[in-house]
DNA sequence: CTTAAAACTAGGGGAAACCCCGAATTATTA
DNA sequence: TAATAATTCGGGGTTTCCCCTAGTTTTAAG
């Protein structure tokens, strides 16, 4: 027997999940909850083995809950539950923890599936989860190769300044900030400028943020 | 016996719907579709006396949707179900002759009761969205004021500038691509940073970028 | 239709950014 | 150890940017 906990701010939807789980003998659902905090609430006085989690939850959202979750309750396997198949909630979601990821177009009979595998301690994904995990990865490495070749070395110097300019300081400010000469600054926006192939601070803020360079 | 017909892209959503739906004895459901043009050719072999229709369909929305069936087929009492209490969402789709919109986050009491009145042929909305339909009739005017505010018009000239300067051409290079005067394109720089509230050119490509400002 | 608001145009003056040069000390790396 | 990169600063000059004012035209509102 499966114990099981909803936790998603959509009644009908948690209705309807639990109407399908009741009709599978081994699956038992514990409990609802319609935000995240009800979740931590609940778990306090209830014991369950898998938890189905909406990435969009009010008061606490899902990333949250299933980070404290698994600090907390390292048994408890948690199948997350989106309407979006997006690289970012899926990364996120993952890293806390999380064992599965299916979106909610998913069949019930992919649902079962999906919660005896996760109960089992394995990972399971959609099938369009899984290519948006692949195209992500592929990406980064594009992305790095990218950087590597076009932006080899910021140091670590020129990217406090980088930063400074972005935040709409002056190179005196910044200079003040730093504790350092003014021409010492104007020498690494110069260097900026020389290394990220910018004509001028525009360039600079633009590369810099579609190259996500603050990192 | 009301004939129903669910369309939604989230199976799981569906599967929960038709579940509770079954143990209701005057209520049968006919049909499920996963896009709005599975409604409509869905219509052309089968009678139904109410449509339960998501807002966010693929291939053709709900409000696309809404359109042609009332158009065609009259009788059809349609119930709109959307995630969103949006106020865009809400007018459009009654407008286009839905009788009823409630959230998913409605229980399943609320929902039969939802279904039975549209059948009827009067209204239904959820407390939420009738507070929202108040709010958008109420303060439309207001709400475009305060967003006017924060974000002001960026004129067409003005837009034509913060592109080039984002795409790091100078203030004379812009002067002679628009055919005008450095002082003028001067005097655009100076009316961005006003409106967008920057201190230099950093912030302007910043917040520029930030926001999606050049579609 | 009248009037106020916004857009577009432009100049003067001063501040800031940008560029080219050189140069010293400290880290890193080959 | 020797070369390379990072960090630090300065002089001096050109270009660009930014602020203020101000006229004309277009748009929106009363």
């Amino acid at each position: 027997m499966i114990r099981l906990a909803i936790a998603d701010d959509h009644t009908m939807f948690v209705d309807g999940i639990e109407s399908i789980l009741q009709e599978e003998s081994d699956l038992q659902v514990m409990g609802r909850c319609f935000d995240g905090q009800e979740v931590i609430d609940f778990l306090k006085d209830h014991t369950i083995d898998v938890l189905l989690l909406d990435v969009n939850l009010p008061k606490l959202n899902g990333i949250e809950v299933c980070e404290k979750v698994v600090a907390t309750y390292p048994n408890i396997k948690i199948l997350a539950i989106s309407m979006f198949n997006e690289e970012s909630y899926v990364t996120e979601i993952l890293n806390k923890g999380a064992l599965g990821y299916i979106l909610k177009n998913t069949g019930r009979k992919e649902l079962v599936k999906a919660i005896h595998t996760v109960h089992g301690g394995q990972s399971y994904f959609s099938k369009e989860v899984t290519q948006t995990i692949m195209k992500g990865l592929m990406k980064q490495r594009l992305h790095q190769e990218q950087k590597a070749k076009f932006f080899p070395k910021i140091s670590k110097r020129e990217k406090q300044v980088l930063r400074l300019i972005i935040e709409e300081h002056t190179t005196q400010e910044i200079a003040d900030k730093l504790f350092i000469s003014l021409k010492t600054v104007e020498s690494h926006r110069s260097s900026l400028l020389g290394k990220m192939n910018a004509r001028n601070t525009a360039g600079l803020v633009r590369i810099a943020l579609e190259n996500n360079m603050l990192d």
